[in-house]
DNA sequence: CGTTTCTGAGAAACCGCTTTCTCGCATGGA
DNA sequence: TCCATGCGAGAAAGCGGTTTCTCAGAAACG
C-alpha cells in the first residue's frame, strides 16, 4: 500500500522552504535572531504546507506539557464544578489546560488516578476529602508538585488551599444564637469527609461559646436525596424543640427543605434551616436558602496561582483558608415561640 | 551545579537490569516472549529504580496520547456539567483522559481554544451552542476526528449526539395544553443559540398542532438571573391571560419561579411553570419544578462511543437525538378559571 | 553430523522537535 | 592589510521511548 498520509512534520517545512529544521525551529520560537528573508520563505512554507508543530515532541523535549490535572470525586458537585472552573480559566490565563479526572465518589481509585494523571500532567490539584490521612501524605510526596485543595494536612511541605469550614459553621451557629435559636441540629455529611470533620469541630467550638445552647447531630449524607431521606428525623427533632437546622451542605438544605414543606413544616416558621457552600441554587430556593458563602472559583484560581509558583520552581507557599461569608437569606429566622432570653 | 537529579529512564533500568532498552520496553508492554530470568531481573531493577514511563515519549512514537478534549461554553451550566461526567467516565472506563477547556461564553474563543485542545488530543468533543454555523462547519473538518454536541449539522461527515429539542418542546406543550392551558408564553433563551433555535422550533410546530392556542415570546436568557430579570414581563403576561410559561431551561424557571413568588404569584395556581433539562436540582425546587428530562451523562457518554469509533478508524456514525421525557411534576396543573373547551 | 529454521536478545533507527555545536562569513580593531 | 570577534545557519545530538533489523545460538530436520 502507498505511503500513509502522515502529517507535514518540521522536516518538511524546511525542505520546502530550503533551509534546515533548526531555522524553522527558529522562526518558530522566535527565541533567536533570524534573516528576514528566511523568515519570510518559512513562514510561506509554514502556511502553504499547513503546518502545525507536535504538542507531544516538544514535550517530550522540554519536559514540560502545559497541563495539569484536577482529581475530584464527583463532577457533578456544585462546589468542585466551581473550583474546577476557577482553576481552569486561572490556568488558561498562563496557557495551562486543565485535565479532569472524575474518581466517581470511589476512595480506592483516587491514588491511582492521581498517579496515572499526574504521569501525563506538569502538576496536580487533588480534592480527596475522604481518602485517609496516611495515604494522602503519601501520595502527596509522590505527585508533586501538587496542592490539597479543602483539607488540612499539618507538617507537611504542600500548598493547601481551603475553606475554615470551623470558622464557618461558629458563624452559622452565630448567626442562627443571634435569631435567638438555643436547640439547634446539625445534619452530618458523609463520616469519612474531611470538611465534615471541621463542621463538627464547628459545631464543638460553637458549643463551648455559647452556653445554654444545645446542637444535635442528626446522621445524614452529601446529596438532595441525603437531605430528602433525613427529613423525618429532622421533622422528630423540631417536636423535640430543636428551632434550627444546619445542613452539610446546601444539597442537603435543600432536599430537606422541600422534603419538609410537603411534610407541612413551614420553613422558617416552625424550623430555621440553613446550608453551606451557597451553592448557585441556594439563593432561588424557595425559602430563599441561608448559606455560607464559598468562593468556589477563587479556591481554584488560587489553586492555580499555588501550583504555578511550584511549576517555576518557587516556594510552597503559605496556606490559603477561606472564612465563608454569611448569606442570611429567608429560610432562617427568629425561632416562632422565642425562646426564654438566656 | 551537579548534574540534576533526572528522573529514572529506561536506559537506566536496562542499565541496572544489565540488559538492552529493547528488552525492558518488552518486558513493559509484553508484547514478545522474553526469557523469564530477564524478565524477573528488569522487574526487579524497575521496582529498585521506582522506574515509570514517560507518557509523553510513548505518545511521540505511537501518535497517539489517550487524551480526548472537551470543549464547552461554560462549566457552571449543569447540562455541560453532566455531559462531562458521562463522557469522563465513559473515556475513562477505555483508558482514556478528558481535557476541558471552558470558553467563559466567548464564542471568539472557541475556535482557537478547540484548535488548540485538538492539538494535544486524540479526538473532540464540541459544544459551541452559539458559534455561527459556517465557522462551526470549517472548524469541525479541521479538527477531525470531532463529534459535536447539541447541535444540528445537515449534510456534514461528523458524529453528532443531541437532545431533541423540537419534540421536547411539543411534548411539554401537549401537556400543558392536555392540562387546560390554552395561552402559553415561551421565555427564550440567548439569541444565538442553536438550541433556543430548535426550541422555537418546536413553539412553531406546537403551534400548527394544536388549534386555538397561543404561545407568546418573552424575551429571557439562560442563567437564574435572567429568570428573575423577566418575572415581570412574565406576570404583565399572566395579567393579560397567559396562565402557563415555558422556560428555556431550569436554570431560568428557576430564577422565574421565586420572583414570581416573591411578587405574590403562585405556582401553579395562578400560573403554571414549567423548565427544560432537568437539572438536578428541579426536583426540590418548591414548588418542585416540572421539566424536559434530558439524559446529560448518556450524551457524554455517547459522545464518547462514537469518538472511540473515530479514533478506531471506524466510520462516521449516525446521529443520535435523545427525546426529552416529561417530568411532570407540582409547578404545572390545569389552569385555575378552566379555559371554554376548544 | 551438517544445514536450515526458529527464537529471542541487542543494536540501531526512528517518532518530531529543541538546542548545542561547528563553522563560514562579514565586520571591527590594530 | 590582517587577525580577532561576532553572528547566524546548518549539522547533529539528544528528549525517552518503541520497533525494526541483525545475528547468534538452539532446535529441528534430512
Amino acid at each position: 500500500m502507498g505511503e500513509r498520509n502522515r502529517a507535514t512534520t518540521i522536516a518538511d517545512v524546511a525542505t520546502h522552504a530550503g533551509v534546515s529544521q533548526a531555522s524553522v525551529s527558529r522562526v518558530l520560537n522566535g527565541k533567536q535572531s533570524v534573516d528576514p528573508e528566511i523568515v519570510r520563505r518559512v513562514q510561506a512554507s509554514i502556511a502553504a504546507l499547513g503546518y502545525a508543530p507536535s504538542a507531544t515532541a516538544r514535550s517530550l523535549v522540554s519536559g514540560r506539557n502545559d497541563t495539569i490535572a484536577m482529581v475530584v470525586p464527583d463532577l457533578e458537585n456544585p462546589l468542585f464544578q466551581g473550583i474546577l472552573k476557577g482553576l481552569s480559566l486561572a490556568a488558561a490565563a498562563d496557557g495551562y489546560r486543565v485535565l479532569v479526572a472524575d474518581t466517581a465518589e470511589r476512595v480506592d481509585d483516587e491514588e491511582p488516578t492521581a498517579i496515572e494523571a499526574r504521569q501525563r500532567c506538569d502538576a496536580l490539584v487533588l480534592c480527596a476529602p475522604r481518602m485517609p490521612e496516611q495515604q494522602l501524605r503519601r501520595l502527596v510526596e509522590r505527585v508533586a508538585p501538587v496542592v490539597v485543595v479543602n483539607r488540612p494536612l499539618p507538617d507537611l511541605d504542600v500548598p493547601i488551599v481551603g475553606v475554615d469550614y470551623v470558622r464557618g459553621i461558629r458563624d452559622l451557629v452565630d448567626h442562627l444564637v443571634g435569631l435567638g435559636h438555643r436547640h439547634l441540629a446539625y445534619v452530618t455529611g458523609p463520616e469519612t469527609s474531611a470538611s465534615n470533620a471541621e463542621r463538627l469541630r464547628g459545631v464543638d467550638e460553637a458549643l463551648a461559646l455559647h452556653h445554654g445552647v444545645r446542637i444535635d447531630r442528626i446522621p445524614g449524607g452529601s446529596r438532595p436525596e441525603d437531605g430528602d431521606a433525613v427529613a423525618g428525623a429532622v421533622l422528630d427533632a423540631q417536636r423535640a424543640g430543636v428551632t434550627a437546622v444546619i445542613a452539610f451542605n446546601d444539597l442537603v438544605a435543600l432536599g430537606l427543605m422541600t422534603r419538609l414543606r410537603e411534610l407541612g413544616l413551614d420553613v422558617p416558621g416552625d424550623l430555621s434551616v440553613a446550608g453551606f457552600d451557597d451553592v448557585p441554587m441556594a439563593r432561588y430556593a424557595t425559602p430563599r436558602l441561608t448559606s455560607m458563602s464559598v468562593p468556589r472559583g477563587e479556591i481554584g484560581a488560587q489553586a492555580w496561582a499555588r501550583l504555578r509558583t511550584l511549576i517555576g520552581g518557587g516556594p510552597v507557599e503559605h496556606t490559603v483558608l477561606y472564612r465563608p461569608r454569611l448569606e442570611a437569606r429567608e429560610s432562617t429566622a427568629a425561632p416562632a415561640r422565642a425562646g426564654v432570653p438566656a
